[in-house]
DNA sequence: ATTATTCATTACCGATCTGTCAACAATGGG
DNA sequence: CCCATTGTTGACAGATCGGTAATGAATAAT
């Protein structure tokens, strides 16, 4: 048996994740991973091979680790979780705005990369499948009981395209108080499914 | 009077637009610009000054004239003009993929640069109010008729937001099929807002 | 203890990046 | 015609990029 590695691979890509989640891609140089890491950059391509490697690991990580994070408490949750999964959004958007700039970093790869990476556009793929289901299940169940108005399929639909709006938005860095507004519209929109008595 | 330029800078920041728009900032080397506008380094520089600069100039090019074009037909045509393009958005994506895949010039520097950078951070602000207004112009026609289910203002942004959901969505190379679903979807909510016959 | 194997470290590579400089060309005014 | 001013050109500079080769250290099986 060989020499064992001196450091945790999953804690590494953790770092690498929240680098490149903070900066991008392109704007991330091997020496901030470095020092994200505290891993010499030989030490990093040994574990990982490539730069671009190294962000699929991270997004694979950022897929089961925060995504179940963020989505967690929505999957049967109802309206409500739905409705109570944007106000959290706008909570970190006033209490955390630093994080909340970062966005969302399947979104931003997205849009750095556009459809020209294969390994991407499947991880995009997962990550709208991902979102999509913990909506849908949440509103599965106020469906089943007949208090949505209208079906589970488009209304998650429509909550997913209204959460991308809204990390773009931030992202974008736009003032608090208009972002305030774009996530209380959402939520009235939510809101807006209930059907019969609360 | 010294010796006159022998190309012309609207054409050249024309093209340097597209350049950026297509590829992105980082990815975008001053070859890829050369190539673009089939000028030397040097006069790009002699002319601009400096890489951000040119992107500065794009985005205001893009926000002077590819905006107008795009929201030109929205600004007096009610929810039906703002259902309509979301219409033509669905179509542009089925019949010019390349072309909607570059999704959209500012949400892309947005991302890209998140609130780093005040010149960018200032030309998102303007196009937000630009769209926002765009859509808000439309339906205040309907609204002065009292056929519009809901304040212009909230209805404008709900647009706005489901607008950057799809643009991110486009660029992230999500499957046709699902982008008019999702086109769909938002059509289908613009319509709701109608209040009263046809 | 020796050895095979992998890890860690340092220095380095070629390529590419943005940006610039010096020499030359072209213009209009004196 | 000469001059001042600006545009054009090609080569080049300095820095940084992602990635690697070589050497030495650590491990466990033999």
């Amino acid at each position: 048996m060989p020499r064992p590695r001196e450091f945790d691979t999953k804690e590494a890509i953790a770092s690498i994740c929240d680098q490149f989640w903070s900066d991008g891609y392109e704007a991330t140089g091997i020496a901030d991973l470095e020092s994200a890491t505290g891993l010499a950059r030989a030490r990093l391509y040994s574990a990982f091979g490539s730069k671009q490697e190294m962000l699929y690991e991270a997004i694979d990580f950022y897929l089961e680790s925060r995504i179940n994070v963020i989505f967690g408490r929505v999957d049967d949750g109802g309206i409500t979780g739905v409705a109570n999964f944007f106000r959290t959004f706008a909570g970190i958007v006033a209490k955390q705005p630093e994080r909340a700039e970062m966005g969302c970093l399947v979104v931003n790869s997205m849009i750095e990369f556009g459809r020209s990476e294969p390994e991407l556009v499947a991880r995009a793929d997962r990550y709208r499948e991902r979102v999509r289901g913990a909506f849908r299940s949440a509103l599965e169940r106020d469906a089943t009981q007949g208090r949505l108005a209208g079906d589970v399929e488009s209304l998650a639909d429509l909550a997913y395209v209204m959460l991308m709006g809204l990390y773009v938005t931030v992202k974008g860095g736009a003032p608090l108080e208009e972002i305030n507004r774009l996530c209380g519209i959402a939520i009235g929109v939510v809101e807006s499914w209930r059907v019969g008595p609360e």
